[in-house]
DNA sequence: ACAATGACTCGCACGGCGTACAAGAGCCCG
DNA sequence: CGGGCTCTTGTACGCCGTGCGAGTCATTGT
């Protein structure tokens, strides 16, 4: 559909296929952008590529989609789809369920990790249908704990701001190593030198690169992540009216 | 001097100045970046503008900079620069100190609302010279507090996180705003068609739009960060070892 | 039966981008 | 005086987003 060699006769043309149905939709054409920007990264996404990846020229696209950054509204808010956040009955479960939340929300971040890249775009999304989907049910689940419809608000934004906060250092860490600028060992490598640097005047800095020498990167991550969503519970959790 | 029209005689051509000293030099790069960063945003710096800004070239930039994200990496680790860490010499004052700290790096962050679009160059600005004093001095902190090295790295993360989270999200707002897409005015009337559509399936969110309907915004976001700050910060602090 | 309309797709062109490369220009040291 | 160092400039390449007009169908109105 995308070469045009030209044919030697009328009769060798293949005959246009009818128009069923348009061969380009806007669910195909977010579908298609969604899988290049998780194989490849924001800097593969162009409107030319996706329109070659679609057997069809960029310009072809602009009939769907207003423009580029329209188009990467879409895939975010796809991508806010992916978030469910579980429903919890008692105030008991509350803390599990936000705890969930947060853990998927920071999972669906390192899955899509150009969701960092996309910022300026995320901001129109949340007026997306899933994210306004997971704006209400989180309020929902922060009213179930006892807050009111404000402190709810607060409450929600507060551990979301901590995952966003943390997922977004961890993704553009892993997507800067993953367009492959350097290998995860050459990153270490790297970091040494200025650890040395630092040795002189920032002994902490030293101490604490030397605690985490010979550990397990991801772990780490897991482990600083926890750390963290446990105290920023704790937090809210202590203003809940006492049951 | 970037002007390049034949001038008629020898002598009316202004004489070459003598080089006293380079007519670019990093530090001035870097500045006027910032300065071009700070007045029209990210998608003002272009190596071909900066150059001209400079009265010179876009191609003359290369000499003292490998390429545009290293010259983002020094602007980025500037700005880091402009954050002070108190020092708290007892852990009566360590509580106030890392709010201030907070408050300062939000601060920072809503000056130069850009820095949220240079998210992989912050990866690797955290090696220069101003971040690592910052991440130094906040260890010294959170040690200073009661934490062992460890710990004091994580509670320090889970601070931080929460200020990059919750700041990230109002400069990409604010800097979305700035641009100039619409005004504060017509941001709200585009809100509320789809909070009317909201509506529909989401009566909590209509309830909380309703409550913030004629509040000042820029009061929320105070208002908002406040109270996350505390809740994270009592969250930290219930993990002190008991004086 | 035919023309008109509307839904799409495509080709071309514009002005911008980052930056590789090579040629200069001014200066210092021999 | 001449070579080499430091720094600046011009040219060029291959990308990018997208406005615009022309083309190609399927459907609808007459």
């Amino acid at each position: 559909m995308s070469e045009q060699q030209s044919y030697p006769s009328v009769w060798t043309r293949p005959r246009r296929t009818r128009r069923e149905q348009p061969s380009l939709s806007r669910e195909q054409i977010v579908a298609e952008a969604l899988r290049l920007l998780d194989a490849e990264g924001i800097g593969a996404l162009s409107m030319r590529r996706l329109g070659s990846q679609l057997g069809s020229v960029a310009t072809a696209i602009y009939w769907h989609v207003a423009n580029k950054d329209e188009l990467i509204e879409l895939v975010v808010d796809e991508v806010f789809g992916e978030v469910k956040v579980p429903v919890a009955g008692s105030r008991a479960e509350w803390r599990e369920a936000a705890a969930t939340l947060a853990r998927d929300w920071r999972a669906m971040i390192l899955r899509h990790p150009w969701t960092v890249h996309a910022l300026d775009e995320m901001v129109s999304a949340f007026h997306g249908p899933n994210s306004l989907r997971l704006s209400d049910e989180m309020l929902a689940l922060f009213e179930a704990a006892g807050f009111d419809l404000l402190e709810a608000d607060h409450a929600g934004k507060t551990l979301i701001s901590y995952v966003l906060g943390i997922a977004t250092s961890e993704a553009a860490a892993l997507s800067k190593l993953a367009r492959g600028d350097q290998s995860e060992r050459e990153w270490i490598q790297s970091l040494w030198p200025s650890a040395d640097e630092a040795a002189r005047d920032h002994p902490r800095l030293r101490a604490l690169y030397a605690a985490y020498r010979d550990a397990d990167p991801g772990k780490n991550r897991e482990d600083s992540f926890a750390y963290g969503l446990e105290r920023v519970l704790d937090g809210i959790e202590a203003r809940l009216p006492r049951s």
